[in-house]
DNA sequence: CGGTTTTGACCGGCGC
DNA sequence: GCGCCGGTCAAAACCG
């Protein structure tokens, strides 16, 4: 069951669903989902009791920065040994925060460079979800893409944690400035 | 060439 | 204990 309110931030791109296409030119080679099998998964709109967490944000415990710890990469990723403990003995959660926007396109640009590491057929949707990690060196912020399979207009942007540095892109235009205003106000 | 995407394997948690 | 499930890893492919 929902825990408190959800925090769900939900803001349409005002008019121009392809604003993110135009800012995200830069990496945007991201093949889309289209070509996805069928799965035919369709009875509720795709959230599971079990997805539910993921639109509470518990960011009153720690927005206040503490969790940003983990950004000194805590990881200990020995050259010797992978596979040593990937799960972290972190207790405390890291805030989530879910985003809902009307777009055509599954690239949001956020104005972070993030790498792809994973893609995972979602239940009771037909588009899979695609797993993002910011590429910058010990910023461990992970955000996760879904689209609404009833309603292919809608792209559910998940992000976990927050970023420990400052935008890399180029600010010079003001879609990007728009996204950073809508992100920081929260 | 170096960074990114792709994609199946793998892993831990959970329910039965 | 087993199998499902969501999330992550990692090697190879890919691309500018």
């Amino acid at each position: 069951m929902n825990v408190t309110g959800g925090e769900i931030f939900s803001y349409s791109s005002s008019s121009s669903p392809s604003l993110s296409a135009d800012i995200s030119s830069s990496y945007l080679s991201l093949n889309t989902v289209n070509n996805n099998n069928h799965a035919n998964y369709e009875k509720m709109a795709g959230l599971t009791e079990k997805d539910s967490w993921k639109y509470e944000s518990p960011f009153a415990v720690d927005l206040g920065g503490s969790m940003v710890t983990d950004g000194g990469g805590d990881e200990p990723k020995t050259a010797s040994g992978k596979t040593n403990m990937r799960k972290s003995e972190k207790k405390i959660k890291k805030p989530k925060h879910a985003f809902q926007t009307r777009s055509q396109v599954d690239i949001l640009d956020d104005g972070y460079r993030w790498r792809k590491y994973g893609q995972k057929a979602v239940k009771n949707n037909k588009f899979p979800r695609n797993y993002y990690r910011c590429t910058h060196q010990g910023c461990n912020v992970k955000k996760q893409v879904q689209r609404l399979s009833h309603d292919e207009g809608v792209v559910v942007t998940t992000y976990e944690g927050v970023h420990t540095h400052p935008i890399e892109k180029s600010t010079d235009n003001f879609e990007s400035i728009l996204t950073q205003m809508q992100i920081y106000s929260r």
